[in-house]
DNA sequence: GTCTATATTCTGATAGAC
DNA sequence: GTCTATCAGAATATAGAC
């Protein structure tokens, strides 16, 4: 009768003490950088020692793995969010610009964990992965749907807002220098491909 | 009589030795990334123990910052060596945006020691990070002869230019999607700026 | 599922002979 | 200036008691 609800409990609790382990890494990663991130560390922010974390995790790796995948869930989260976008083709890339950007600048070491190979021997594996490139069709459909079709379009854009996130983290931590460019960019990117006027900015 | 001689002997084959171990470190970097590169394993490229680096560096971080000045002290050369630019304010852009863009590319691990902080706890020395100033002074004046003047153009100009270049590194390694890019970032730039046309490419 | 104890391996760095 | 020997410490991971 119980048997079944127990195992419910169970399974929440296994999952809560996963999510613990987790929030710790994080926690630990955001402070020191990701490579600061150690068994012995995270089992002392959960009250464990380091070997009992191998209950939850099949290796430190693993942890890493499910960081990865759930960095890449809340962004998915983050641009699902934004629908519906706005009508004006301008207004919709600049507030998905403007997301992005917050979504990186709000926590530059998970940034790094989903962008920059910098843990070494550590690679994603297919499950987590695929969520990155999920990120990458959501901007795929959506710049689509304004209009832009063309591969080297897209690139261009990714490489528009890739170079402005860079560059605000690795010069102006904390500061606005590149954030403030946004609307400029989306500007320039929208004349690019020849999306409808009027401009976000007047032009000069 | 020969004092000096003998004494300028020593100090170059001391030098020779120093740039030896700094070799070393640089093909382990380009091979299995910046953070394999271990005393042992640089000691093992140029026929010595590891304490015997000692000799040469005090620590393993003034090996790092040896690289680190190094590879910003090249790329000021490959900017110098650029001179004279073209007339045309365009051309000399896309010149010079490709010369750091193809300096980028042709070594990941150098530029991932200049522009991330990669390394736990290495920082650059004051000596080799007024190096990297030199280069951003470099660029400034460079555009300010182009008649770029405002600092936020210049954010713009090394917006566009860094996402150019990590895009290229992270999603397409050793290919050419967003080096292809580069004249059409030139225009867009040159367009939002003020620039003298005519454009490099056709407008659409 | 958590613990203690330990294996294994690697790291940067130092001491001191030669 | 290079060596051997070693330190001191960190890391991930495993074995096995409870």
């Amino acid at each position: 009768m119980t048997a079944l609800p127990n195992r419910d409990r169970r399974a929440e609790r296994r999952e809560a003490t996963r999510q613990e382990i987790l929030d710790a890494a994080w926690a630990i990663a955001r402070r020191d950088g990701l490579t600061a991130v150690t068994l012995r560390g995270v089992g002392e922010r959960v009250g464990m020692r380091a070997p009992s974390l191998y209950s939850h995790f099949p290796s430190k790796h693993a942890i890493y793995d499910a960081m990865f995948g759930r960095a890449w869930h809340d962004l998915i989260e983050a641009l699902r969010a934004l629908t519906p976008l706005p009508a004006s083709p301008r207004r919709a890339l600049l507030r998905a610009a403007e997301a992005f950007f917050d979504f990186a600048a709000a926590d530059p070491a998970r940034y790094q964990l989903m962008n920059q190979a910098s843990i070494p021997d550590f690679r994603p594996s297919a499950e987590a992965y695929a969520r990155s490139l999920e990120v990458y069709d959501l901007m795929r459909t959506e710049l689509r749907a304004l209009g832009v079709r063309s591969a080297a379009d897209l690139d261009l854009w990714t490489g528009l807002l890739s170079g402005a996130v860079n560059q605000q983290l690795a010069n102006d931590p904390g500061g606005t220098r590149w954030r403030r460019q946004l609307p400029r960019l989306v500007d320039m990117f929208a004349d690019e491909v020849g999306l409808p006027t009027p401009r976000l900015r007047r032009a000069r």
